[in-house]
Order: C-alpha cells, then sequence, then structure tokens
RNA sequence: GGCUGAGUGGCAGAGUGGUCAUGCAGCGGCCUGCAAAGCCGUGUACGCCGGUUCGAUUCCGACCUCAGCCUCCA
C-alpha cells in the first residue's frame, strides 16, 4: 500500500487515486531563462521515480510537467541578450531536455508550455470574473484573496499574518495587499496577447492551474514540487484553480520535496556556488548524480558536497559489481524484492531503498549459484525504478570519461603486467600497477584473470 | 515577527517505547606474491531541559540551533 505525505494534511495518508485507471501526477517545470542547477534536479529526479513507482502500481499514469515560457525574469533575461523571449526559451529548453536525458529518462507524458495555453487561461480568468473573485485594475487582472476563505490553508498561513510589502511595495491598485496578477499588461515592445483585458501576458500562478485543467483535468491525483513553491505559487494556484472549479479539489496529494544546499550554504549566484547539471554531466555519470538526490529522503534538506558524490560512487560500483558477478541479468518485467518495495511505498523513502539494494547486493554471493540470478534481476529491477544500473557494468566501469589513458592503452598495459607476473617480476609488475592508479585505473587480480575499473 | 521543515555515531543517512540500520572511513581477520575487490568480526549516536513511563533517541511540553518562505526562487 502507498503512502504518501501532503503537505496540506501535514502527514503521511494512504495515497488511493480517483480513477484507479488513471493516476494523474503534475510537477511544476523549469522557467526556461537559464541552465538548471542541482537544486532544479531534485524535484525531476524524485518525481521521476514516483511517477516509475507508480506506473508499476497502476495500469496508466500520466505524468505532466510545465516548461514556463513566459515570465519577467524570461524578458529581463532576453533584453539583456538583445534577442527575442522565444529565441532564449528555444535554447534553454533544449538545454533543459539534454539535461534531462544525462539524468537518466526523466519522461513525462505531456510537457506543456505556457504560450500554448493562453486561451484556457483566458476562459478561466473570465470565469473568475464572473464568479466575483477576479477584478480589473490598471490594465491588470487580479485575484481578490479575501473572496476564498480557503486561502492559506495549504501552506498555513492567515491571510492577517502576511507581511505584504516586506520585500517588495504593494501595488496601490491592489485590493488587498496580497492580491496577486492573473493578467498583466504588456508594453509594445514586450511579447503580449490580445484579450479581453487588454494586450498582455498571464501571471506565473495562472499558467500551472491552466495547464493542468487543460491536460489533466479539475482534479488531480498528486501535485510535486519544491517547498519553497508552497507559499506563494500552490497556494494561489489552488486558490484560483478552487473558485474556478468550486465543486473540485483540484488537487488531492500535495507533494513539496526539501532544499539544496552546497557544501552548507545556500545556492546563489550572489555567492558564486551554484551548480549547474549540465557542468556536473560534464564530470561525473548522471547516474551517480541521480544516487546522490535519492541518497536522502525527498522531504529533507540535502547538501550537495564533494563527499556526497564519493559515496555515491562507492555504492553504485557496489551495486554494479554485485549484479555484474552474477550475470547482469535484466528483465523488463521483472519485480523488485518485496522489501525495496515496502520502502518506496512508504512515502518514497529512497535511502530505505537503497539500503535493501545494498542489502541484497551483499547477500547474493551467499546465495546457491542457481538462485543468484533471479537474486540479480530482482536487484536490477529495483535499481532501474531509481533509475540505476542502466548500463551495462562493462560501460559502467570503462567510460571513458576525459581520462589520461583510453582502453587499449590499459589493455597493453595489462598485457605487459601479466608477463611480469608471470616471470615473478613483482616488482615490475606492480610498478604498472601504480602507473595505471595514478592515471584513475584500478586493478583487481581474480582467479580469471585481472580486471580493470575507472575510480573517480 | 509569523509560517513551514530539520537537528542521529568521524562523515553521509534510515528507523524504532526496551535485541540489527546501511554505506564510507577506522580497527582485527580470511583471501592475495603484495594489493584491490569481496567476505567475517568490531567500536562510537540519537541538540538541550523538563514531563509521561518499569523503561524514551522514539510520546508530550518548553528551549536552543540551522534552513526555507512571507508576491512570482525547485
Amino acid at each position: 500500500m502507498l503512502q504518501l505525505h501532503d503537505t496540506a494534511r501535514r502527514r503521511k495518508t494512504p495515497f488511493a487515486p480517483l480513477d484507479p485507471e488513471r493516476v494523474t501526477l503534475y510537477v511544476c517545470g523549469p522557467t526556461v531563462y537559464d541552465h538548471i542547477h542541482i537544486g532544479n534536479a531534485r524535484p525531476l529526479v524524485v518525481f521521476d521515480v514516483l511517477a516509475r513507482l507508480l506506473r508499476r502500481l497502476y495500469p496508466t499514469v500520466v505524468y505532466a510537467r510545465n516548461l514556463t515560457d513566459i515570465d519577467d525574469k524570461i524578458l529581463d533575461r532576453a533584453r539583456q541578450e538583445r534577442c527575442a523571449f522565444h529565441t532564449l526559451t528555444a535554447r534553454y529548453i533544449q538545454a533543459f531536455h539534454e539535461v534531462c536525458r544525462g539524468l537518466g529518462g526523466l519522461d513525462v507524458d505531456v510537457e506543456p508550455c505556457a504560450t500554448e495555453t493562453i486561451p484556457a487561461m483566458l476562459a478561466m480568468m473570465r470565469n473568475l470574473l464572473e464568479r466575483g473573485h477576479a477584478y480589473q485594475a490598471d490594465g491588470h487582472v487580479l485575484f481578490a484573496v479575501e473572496t476564498y476563505a480557503g486561502y492559506g490553508e495549504l501552506s498555513g498561513r492567515a491571510v492577517a499574518d502576511l507581511h505584504p510589502g516586506a520585500r517588495v511595495e504593494v501595488a496601490a491598485y491592489k485590493r488587498h495587499p496580497a492580491d496577486f496578477v492573473l493578467w498583466k499588461p504588456s508594453t509594445p515592445e514586450q511579447p503580449g496577447w490580445d484579450s479581453p483585458f487588454g494586450r498582455g501576458r498571464p501571471g506565473w500562478h495562472l499558467e500551472c492551474s491552466c495547464m493542468i485543467a487543460q491536460h489533466l483535468g479539475p482534479t488531480i491525483d498528486i501535485h510535486g514540487g519544491g517547498q519553497d513553491l508552497v507559499f506563494p505559487h500552490h497556494e494561489n494556484e489552488r486558490a484560483q484553480s478552487r473558485c474556478a472549479h468550486p465543486d473540485e479539489s483540484f488537487v488531492r496529494f500535495w507533494l513539496h520535496n526539501g532544499y539544496v544546499t552546497v557544501e552548507g550554504e545556500k545556492m546563489a549566484k550572489s555567492i558564486g556556488n551554484v551548480r549547474q547539471v549540465r557542468s556536473l554531466l560534464e564530470r561525473h555519470p548522471g547516474e551517480l548524480l541521480r544516487l546522490a538526490l535519492l541518497h536522502t529522503h525527498y522531504r529533507k534538506p540535502l547538501d550537495w558536497t564533494d563527499g556526497l558524490l564519493g559515496q555515491a560512487r562507492q555504492t553504485l560500483d557496489r551495486l554494479y559489481r554485485a549484479w555484474a558477478d552474477a550475470g547482469s541479468p535484466a528483465e523488463d518485467d521483472a519485480a523488485p524484492s518485496a522489501a525495496f518495495m515496502a520502502a518506496l511505498c512508504d512515502d518514497l523513502n529512497t535511502p530505505l531503498a537503497l539500503q535493501c539494494l545494498q542489502h541484497e547486493a551483499a547477500a547474493m554471493p551467499r546465495l546457491p549459484v542457481p538462485q543468484q540470478p533471479e537474486a540479480a534481476r530482482r536487484l536490477c529491477a529495483g535499481a532501474r525504478m531509481l533509475g540505476l544500473l542502466e548500463h551495462s557494468a562493462d560501460a559502467w566501469f570503462h567510460a571513458d570519461a576525459a581520462a589520461a589513458l583510453d582502453t587499449p592503452a590499459i589493455e597493453a598495459l595489462l598485457a605487459e603486467r601479466l608477463a611480469a607476473r608471470q616471470d615473478g617480476d613483482y616488482a615490475a609488475a606492480d610498478q604498472i600497477r601504480d602507473r595505471l592508479l595514478a592515471a584513475g585505473i584500478a586493478v583487481e587480480d581474480r582467479p580469471e584473470g585481472s580486471r580493470w575499473r575507472r575510480i573517480m
């Protein structure tokens, strides 16, 4: 049985989809104005694992992740770079897709863009205006938070507790300081869409509400995102969607992942410690980054350090080794162990699930040989739900990641070493081994012969 | 100030009202020409103060510390 921590209820709750034949999942995707960093990647990886789990438990899962491709940050950036906003977004959408591939198949079923959802946004605004939940002022369409009694329920805030203007001056045209923008006017040089409210562009919160309604339906099972989106983004989404569709609950389970810090500090451009996924992928396999992100429970803070990557490397090497020693069997329909599934079903406890895999890997050599392939298939099935063991062990250990020596050179040195060993010239053999080690190649002598692997 | 979350052994990180996390690092052993890998064994822990309890790291309360949010940052 699957249970998930729901932010609105503030506790783990047994999960059952509205329609057991069609589970719906929506995750807030990136605003495409820059390359994504490791903090952005955390929800992508976490909810990818959730999607893989759901796909195993239910016949159909529809997973949507949006691209916010119209936003003031995008416009600012495009102005700086003196290019059209869609040129900028096209570039970063492509970069985003490359990173998704690098992280190992962060595939979604639907990937809507905000700019393709404008008609639905106009319709929702008309709806909210008719119902009296929105008003027009100074070229804007604004949502009136005081018309929705449930405002603040998700984030646990009372409207009175908000300190509006704490960071940003309140616009004079707002009826209530907490009112937020659904539609804002564009100047002639800014991109905009013609509408009954004048030429303008949508507010951020409205985009997500409409993409959800259009692609998944008025009420979805799970909405995920980073913890920082709880307020105001998700609180506002919830308010406008519930007011536009009063008979619908909008989202049945809200899931939020914790923040990523770098060496104990907040990741920020001003500190200069932003870890872009693109750069990390140049130095590390995607599976390593995945494992590092899944090593901590998704709701907890995660501190990104070099030690974390080293640890992930150890764990993955161990899994690959155990799997390879049992013949690297893999079957698409193999089932993970019950313990592994129980861990994932308990609010996506990936650290515990990884422990299960490590147990299974360690127990493998002690099993009678005929049972080993089945155990290895189980291990692989679990690992692949986490997006791990997707390569062959050979490719994993021998990957040519800008190493000092290429594979033929390594094989030649190993042949030379073997000859020295056979001659009893261990000094020469050890010298070659040291040379390989200095080049990042570890050698293991096994009964059937020497084998090698790249180390970090 | 308000809201939300977090504080576990040298490090990372699960879990639990009273016997085990696990991995890395350490130590001892097996294996090895020596290593590596693997295996076996082994030590160290639950922020602080109270309360409930036969017994609390686990439940309750206060406190301390850290992080995030408080109008558009995953």
